[in-house]
RNA sequence: GGCGCUAUCGUCUAGGGGUUAGGACGGGUGAUUCUCAGUCACUAAACCGGGGUUCGAAUCCCCGUAGCGCUGCCA
């Protein structure tokens, strides 16, 4: 099957040399937000790039004007820049290839059309749309065994005809003539060599009727414009490399290597989504992870190190990153790792460093407005929970209690330790708390040692309701340093009002 | 339907003609502690199926099956 006319020799097509430092894009289109497959993609062709000392660039293709949402631009540059995804060259920063969108090279692939169409490799297609809908249609309908797609209807038509067409202001798309039953193949770094039938590939569209190029067209002119050397990108693409490949050939170009990353998929083995799995970068900023945690995370779907290692820095991953190493089969985005990985990064975090963030979500919890005004105190929750968290978020939403006095108390707590005979104790507690000096976390334990101690119960019976008055529930940081960063005064009213809400819970009968 | 890609514990993966098939997350058990988290120790858990090649196959080849992708004037 492989005769002459084939497209190069498989992976020697490019004109890229072991060595050479490698030219790289992300290429996203600004249809929505940039979700965590879209990010993988980039950090790959980041890590790649800074791996072999080449270049990564930023390039919108922004070439469909119905999907077009001018918010995604943005949410976009946000996303890659959280991620520490900085580009060498594209929108921001510039750089000698450009412009980087592609709405603002429409000239340059009509141009490129037009050589197309003079070279004859080309050709003025006038069918209607509604034309190409019935032609789906039966084909679908007859469910052709092959050769489904266009009909090349336009192809034949005489020079002539064209001509009158085109001067009567009649709406066309410019397509590639695609060569007859023809083996067109290329090598994939990760998965090897792939070779299509040409007969399976329909007379691509390169321009449509509103001048715009299709992604085909722009994308090839623009990877070959810009020296691309490897296209690294989704592997919903391998179906349409043989189309590029043809084109690049349409042009007498040498073709860049090409890379498929393995797609992304939710827990359940279907789609990513935002139904299914946030998907959403940004999504996972605001539910509280750490970038450098999704950006190691991501790394290790879909491409592993060797060895054992897992937690890496960036530099790590640089120095490690190979697309020999990277898989072939497709990932699933395991959440529950994620947020492990995320713990991992937040104990490493210093609390200055967290501050921020923490504030942020604090500020949306509808405290007092005093509550927050105290840095060092903030700074000194942040130290108790930041061990046993696992994502910012958390911090913030399990430290209410610091802020404001607790809003009931856990139930199943309360039936176990607020019973009446935890009312004496509290009121000793109430009487020794109210003059003990100081009010610091070694002396207060050293309190109810020995008040555990004169009573002859377990330290348990004062620390459990303790903690449940002055936070509500069972669980949190040490009781003692919880009560020094709480103050004197806190503490008494909380253990009031507990000893109170007792009281009246056992005339209920309870 | 056609074409293509993929297939190791539940998940991410290492390995790759001869291994007790390794690690991580999650699960289970135990230890520690004022709780939770953590930490430590232990533990259950996998080579999709069938043929072939071979002294030997999870590994190489073929077929099947399943999942996914493409089959647009979307990218």
């Amino acid at each position: 099957m492989t005769r002459q006319g084939i497209c190069g020799k498989i992976g020697e097509m490019a004109d890229w040399k072991e060595g050479m430092p490698p030219v790289v894009r992300f290429a996203p289109s600004p249809t929505g937000y940039l979700h965590v497959g879209g990010a993988r993609t980039a950090l790959f062709n980041f890590l790649f790039a800074r791996h072999h000392g080449g270049r990564f660039i930023l390039r919108i293709e922004d070439t469909d004007r119905k999907r077009y949402q001018p918010e995604a631009l943005a949410e976009i540059f946000t996303s890659l820049k959280w991620l520490g995804l900085q580009w060498d060259e594209g929108p921001e920063a510039g750089g000698d290839a450009g412009p980087y969108f592609q709405s603002q090279r429409t000239a340059l692939y009509r141009r490129h059309a037009e050589e197309l169409l003079a070279a004859g490799r080309a050709y003025r297609c006038f069918c209607s749309e509604e034309r190409l809908a019935n032609l789906r249609a039966e084909q679908e309908k007859a469910k052709m065994a092959q050769g489904s797609g266009y009909d090349r209807h336009c192809r034949s038509l005489a020079p002539g005809d064209s001509e009158k067409l085109l001067a009567a202001g009649k709406s066309y798309i410019v397509r590639l003539k695609v060569p007859d039953a023809r083996a067109v193949a290329f090598h994939d770094l990760i998965r090897g060599d792939i070779t299509y039938d040409s007969a399976q590939l329909d007379d691509l569209v390169l321009l449509k009727s509103d001048g715009f190029p299709t992604y085909h067209l722009a994308n090839v002119v623009d990877d070959y414009l810009m020296g691309i050397s490897h296209v690294l990108r989704g592997d919903e693409w391998i179906a349409s490399t043989p189309k590029h490949i043809l084109i690049y050939e349409a042009f007498g170009w040498a073709p860049p290597l090409f890379a498929h990353m393995p797609v992304i998929l939710a827990a359940d083995g279907g789609k990513l989504s935002k139904r299914r799995g946030a998907a959403s970068v940004l999504d996972y900023q605001r539910a509280g992870f750490l970038p450098e945690a999704l950006r190691n995370f991501l790394a290790l779907l879909g491409w592993a190190p060797g060895g054992d290692r897992e937690v890496m820095t960036l530099e790590e991953m640089i120095r490690a990153f190979t697309l020999e190493r990277v898989q072939a089969k497709a990932a699933v985005f395991d959440e529950t790792k994620l947020e492990w990985m995320n713990g991992v990064y937040l104990q490493g975090r210093s609390v200055e460093s967290l501050l921020p963030d923490v504030r942020a979500a604090w500020e949306k919890m509808e405290l007092p407005a005093a509550a927050l005004a105290d840095e060092a105190f903030l700074k000194k929750v942040i130290a108790m929970f930041r061990e046993r968290s696992r994502k910012v978020s958390e911090i913030a939403a399990s430290s209410l209690y610091f802020f404001r006095d607790p809003q009931g108390y856990d139930e199943q707590a309360g039936r176990k330790h607020f019973k009446a005979e935890a009312l004496p104790l509290i009121d000793a507690l109430l009487e020794r708390l109210a003059i003990q000096e100081p009010f610091a976390a070694p002396a207060l334990e050293a309190l109810y040692r020995k008040l555990a101690e004169e009573r002859t119960v377990g330290a348990g019976k004062l620390i459990h309701p303790t903690r449940l008055a002055v936070s509500g529930v069972s669980f949190g940081p040490g009781l003692f340093e919880m009560l020094e960063a709480l103050g004197r005064e806190t503490v008494l009213r909380r253990l009031r009002q507990a000893r109170g809400h007792i009281a009246a819970r056992g005339q209920d009968g309870n």
